[in-house]
DNA sequence: AAAATATTTTAGATTTACCTAAATTTATTT
DNA sequence: AAATAAATTTAGGTAAATCTAAAATATTTT
């Protein structure tokens, strides 16, 4: 079935906020991700239901059918491997290409997401460390955690962040703790819950926060 | 000035027009390379003359004010970036690539175009052997002519064609008429004005009718 | 130059995605 | 369990891009 741009960014957000929480999806919610009115969404929700694309009740809250979640994931597998493209290939910093990869992701062919899946090497993570589903439709399943809740001495990669605002990514960047980056957990303080950690392959230790550290997604390093 | 995906569709065509003969560009023309009805482009005339991208007064037909042109070049330029980039980096036939392009033409960002002209070598030519106008929209000139206007014993190169379609992109493929081949015109039969000509580097000669050669553009091999 | 034909525009609707304001339903307080 | 507040939906409209049918203008033919 072929979706517009809109129908597609309302099956994406209601997927989205369906992973963020398994409490009921709320037509405000739905219109604070997209951006518009809540009574645009509840247009829209009926619109999709009619085709089948989730299941909707006046007042009792949506949920995604399997074809939606189908198209979901798929728009998200564009955006991720675009994303990963432009850092990639082109050389954008990861904190810029989320808008270009907006745009991106509603481009219709087969055959060039195919494409692009195999030029970039069949990756399985993003630029921000966010899995990119296969082809059809699997997620990549890691334990990933927040770096907030790990103990003295663990040895740690970071794999992703919460929170994808351009500021924390930027402050990420400059503090040399991007994706892929082995670091160590040398030292917690116990009255803030910030941390001392190492970044493999440089001598002097950084200081950050419990607020950061709780924004930071790793796995256990092997 | 940001435009919606149709009205950049609808100075593409009109640019399209304005290049392929000088006599003036009718509405009908324009409905017909848009696939709308040509009520539809008086509409869209005047909402573009009111943007001050081109010249419109009713029954006299239009013409592109430089804004216009500058939109429509810019457009032009990202669609045959994008058909370099499919072809080249993705490994698509240079037959397969128009209706991608078609979407990727609108994705809005001037980082992205820049990054992918360095990326694809700072191209200036695409696959059909259509020039790849420069940042400031000038394009790259060469003395390009239809093969059935040579001479025997001319030694040319295949640098575009007339006719875009798949079928006929196709045809040429198949009988090794590729972009950037070399070839000399060993025969000119008077009576139906069909050619003889050698690829370089392939023994045999092939046998093309004239209305092939008209659809083949060349130029002088140095 | 009148008539016939073709082109272009106007008029009036439709569809998609949105809006605001008012009404309804659900959830939370008191 | 009323009353109040919050969330959601309905009602009625708008703008963009399209359509068909009819009217206006331009061009070509006789």
């Amino acid at each position: 079935m072929r979706l517009t741009f809109t129908e597609e960014n309302y099956l994406k957000a209601i997927y989205k906020l369906r992973e963020r929480s398994d409490t009921r999806i709320s037509t405000n919610s739905i219109a604070s991700l997209v951006s518009t009115a809540p009574a645009s969404v509840t247009d829209m929700l009926r619109k999709l239901a009619e085709k089948k694309l989730l299941n909707y009740e006046r007042y009792q809250g949506v949920s995604l059918t399997l074809q939606g979640i189908k198209s979901a994931v798929s728009v998200i597998r564009k955006h991720r491997l675009w994303e990963l493209f432009l850092v990639e290939k082109l050389g954008f910093n990861w904190d810029e290409v989320h808008d270009i990869a907006e745009q991106l992701e509603h481009i219709q062919s087969e055959s060039l997401v195919k494409r692009l899946y195999t030029f970039l090497g069949k990756p399985k993570w993003d630029p921000h460390g966010d899995p990119i589903p296969d082809e059809q439709g699997n997620f990549h399943l890691q334990k990933v955690f927040p770096l907030a809740t790990a103990v003295t001495n663990d040895k740690l990669v970071i794999s992703g962040v919460v929170d994808h605002r351009a500021d924390f990514l930027q402050y990420l960047v400059k503090t040399g703790l991007s994706i892929g980056k082995k670091i160590t957990v040398k030292e917690i303080t116990a009255y803030d819950a910030s941390m001392t950690i190492n970044i493999l392959g440089i001598k002097s230790v950084k200081h950050i926060s419990a607020e950061v550290a709780k924004n930071i997604l790793v796995t256990i390093s092997k």
